[in-house]
DNA sequence: AACCAGGACACAA
DNA sequence: TTGTGTCATGGT
């Protein structure tokens, strides 16, 4: 299973790499000394943030390369998206506090998987799940031997052969049946997530949400981190704090009513804003007294 | 040791 | 349409 590590250097500016995998928008990263180890479809890959760039260790670079920097996004100009983001004062202090933070572009299939089991848990506990998961199901990838075992992410036909029990022992919970549920759909071609990418925004928002377990927000989340459309806004009990305290201090606003704010407030690349706002509230403000 | 988490859903009013 | 209880699980 071990073979030689290649080393590549990705130029990139703007980009912070730390803050990119962080920010919970993936959850199969982890921090090793100075630097970062995930499996990227189906690659293990070790990333290193470096003065003019990321570092890359990979087992073999030709067949990585180009869906990292596809994952990676590292041909977006960020500035000519942060451009886009309305003038006002909370954003302006969101990129200033978070300039670098990126949007990867993620597998479809382990994106929906991951979100459906994203719902009402930390960040760390997501991780702790997607991590057995992939442990239980997935399938081992060559790996250097200092680092341990790295597994795949388990493809959608693979996880429609398991019983519900089996993903209850990697602590989903009541979220078991969900994914299950959307492992089969997928598995037998009812919901197509190639075609998806040919939808409408409206449309693949539908698509999704066809899913038991997939509301507004998980599928929001997908059309974002998985698909890349610029304009899909999750709105999560942090973003909603968010708008709520920075945007609306005085009346209370419905959450239908920050739905349509975020839909015309923030410009063509909404989305990219939410993560900015959504990062900056957890790590600067820390949710703080006057968020919650 | 309670409390609560990048929600969704069924059900009530 | 808008408001509540419920669903597992584990970290703090």
């Amino acid at each position: 299973m071990e073979q030689a590590v290649g080393s590549v250097l990705l130029a990139a500016r703007d980009y912070d790499l730390a803050a990119t995998l962080t920010s919970g928008q993936v959850f199969r990263w982890r921090r090793h000394e100075d630097a970062w180890l995930g499996v990227v479809a189906g690659h293990w890959i070790q990333l290193r943030q470096v003065p003019i760039g990321i570092q890359a260790r990979v087992i073999n670079p030709q067949a990585c390369l180009p869906g990292l920097t596809n994952y990676l996004q590292l041909t977006v100009d960020l500035n000519s998206i942060l451009t886009t983001f309305p003038d006002d004062e909370p954003m302006r202090a969101a990129v200033a506090a978070c300039r670098g933070l990126r949007l990867l572009r993620q597998d479809p299939w382990e994106c929906l998987a991951s979100f459906i089991l994203s719902s009402t848990k930390r960040i760390l506990q997501i991780q702790q799940i997607v991590g057995l998961l992939c442990e239980r199901f997935g399938h081992p990838v060559a790996a250097p031997p200092a680092f341990g075992p790295a597994f795949s992410f388990p493809g959608a036909e693979r996880l429609a052969r398991v019983n519900e029990a089996d993903l209850r022992a990697c602590k989903m919970g009541f979220r078991a049946p969900y994914l299950l549920a959307a492992a089969q759909s997928v598995a037998e071609g009812r919901l197509d997530l190639e075609r998806v990418r040919t939808f409408s925004l409206d449309q693949a928002r539908e698509a999704l949400m066809n899913l038991p377990g997939v509301g507004r927000k998980i599928a929001d989340c997908v059309l974002l981190f998985a698909y890349g459309y610029p304009s899909a806004f999750p709105i999560d009990v942090w973003v909603e704090n968010a708008l709520q305290s920075l945007y609306f201090p005085r009346r209370r606003a419905t959450t239908r009513h920050l739905q349509r704010f975020s839909e015309t407030h923030f410009g063509p690349n909404a989305g990219y804003a939410q993560q900015y706002l959504f990062h900056y509230i957890r790590t600067v403000l820390k949710g703080g007294s006057d968020l919650k």
